[in-house]
RNA sequence: GGAGAGAUGGCUGAGUGGUUAAAAGCAGCAGACUGUAAAUCUGCCGGUCUAAUGACCUACGGAGGUUCGAACCCUCCUCUCUCCA
């Protein structure tokens, strides 16, 4: 079969509602990935994350090649069995954690030297590692190697790193061998001018999906909204288009309605753990005193097991306590609810309602009657 | 019975004449988190008033004293702990 396809089934104005065949199960888009950087979803076990029903999850190449290392990843059978996960897989190429990791690391022409953060020892990133790393964990989408230059630099900093992205988007394409589908990413910081280059320059090679990146990385979110709305429709229209990093649940709904198919973002697991909850009647930070004696579910609108089964004054407990479940209740529901809204997206596209779904559901969000 | 040590803010615990409303940690209260160096980080944390700066009050076991000034020095009292009988 093919690395992979991709099929648009309904469209909302610029909202599109699709499928991803992929060679681990077909993907229904627009579709959130959970993120997995370490090949886990941290706190849930391979098993609950089955049972909350993601069809596909990110893992990390430069996080995985540290450890365990991909020599050991490629004799175990690739990142699908080590961590017994059946469907598919997206793997960042590691260009995020050169933003992430600029303090440890050195950028040149040939790809960046990165100091562990683990244990200080030298390693090395390039197109052609990267995507190889890429292809040998077995992941079903690869992410060409990219410069995810920080916010605030001038322009001519931004040209020049998305220049370098270019040509590293050619030569991730050329170290393409495997199994592996392969996305390019769209760089150019928040200028017009440049985004319009690189949206041209990386739809123009034959890669299976385009991402936008280099956003979320500490812009005011009216420029991250700006950049998507300006770059979505430059895409081409019949490859998924994946807004990178991205995000709230608002931020979803704006995404989709500018015509992005795929997101990931660190946001519903990372909160999770810090107890900061999504829920349909706003954010709830289930530390507050406020729910020490508050017995209802978390969110009633959601039939998740954490809201199914436990209380808010429970979740709070166990947060408060520090029990190693709290992170994990905790990160069942947010996932889930962020599989659950990206259901409803999907649903409102197909019957041609999105905004309704959208002013619906913040309507709902900011009255913020988590306390009624 | 004898010898010694100690009593500090909700807790643990620094501080031995002024820059001390009093370190630090914990607990408490709140906030942040966007291709994960994050079960992390930040702020507040005696009281009242103030948007803030600030002002006043109360405070280092109790009572008294020395001093311009005391958590810190002296006296007595109360209590706690350790060792020896």
């Amino acid at each position: 079969m093919s690395r992979l396809s991709f099929s648009i089934l309904a469209s909302d104005g610029a909202a599109r509602r699709g499928e991803i065949v992929t060679r681990h199960g077909t993907i229904q888009t627009p579709v959130f990935m959970p993120v997995g950087t370490l090949a886990s979803v941290k706190s849930l076990t391979t098993d609950q994350l089955q049972q909350l029903g993601p069809e596909i999850i990110l893992n990390n190449t430069y996080h995985l090649m540290l450890r365990p290392g991909v020599d050991l990843l490629e004799e175990l059978g690739g990142v699908h069995k080590f961590m017994n996960w059946d469907r598919a897989v997206l793997s960042d190429s590691g260009g995020f954690q050169v933003f992430s990791l600029s303090s440890i690391r050195k950028v040149r022409e040939e790809g960046v030297e990165f100091r562990s953060h683990i244990d200080g020892s030298a390693h090395f990133l390039s197109p052609e590692t990267s995507i190889d790393i890429q292809q040998r964990m077995g992941v079903d989408i690869a992410m060409a190697f990219d410069e995810c230059p920080a916010y605030g630099i001038e322009h001519a900093e931004v040209e020049r790193s998305m220049e370098l992205t270019h040509r590293w988007a050619r030569r991730s394409l050329a170290a393409r061998t495997g199994e592996s589908a392969l996305f390019g990413i769209v760089q150019g910081g928040i200028h017009h001018d440049l985004r319009k280059r690189s949206a041209e320059e990386i739809g123009s090679i034959d890669f299976d999906g385009v991402a936008i990146g280099g956003v979320s990385v500490g812009e005011p979110k009216e420029e991250m909204l700006d950049v998507t709305r300006f770059t979505a429709p430059l895409l081409p229209a019949d490859k998924p288009r994946y807004l990178m990093g991205v995000g709230t649940p608002e931020d979803l709904l704006d995404g989709v309605a500018a015509g992005i198919d795929m997101f990931d973002c660190v946001m519903p697991t990372r909160n999770a753990r810090n107890g900061s909850l999504f829920t349909s009647l706003g954010k709830v930070a289930i530390k507050n005193a406020r729910f020490a004696n508050d017995q209802r579910p978390l969110d009633p609108n959601c039939t998740c097991v954490t809201c199914r089964t436990v209380s808010r004054a429970y979740l709070r407990h166990l947060y408060v306590t520090g029990e190693i479940a709290a992170m994990v209740y905790n990160t069942i529901h947010n996932v889930s609810f962020y599989l659950d809204l990206m259901r409803g997206i999907r649903q409102s596209i197909a019957s041609n309602s999105l905004q309704a779904f959208r002013d619906a559901f913040l309507s709902r969000v900011v009255s913020g009657e988590v306390d009624a």
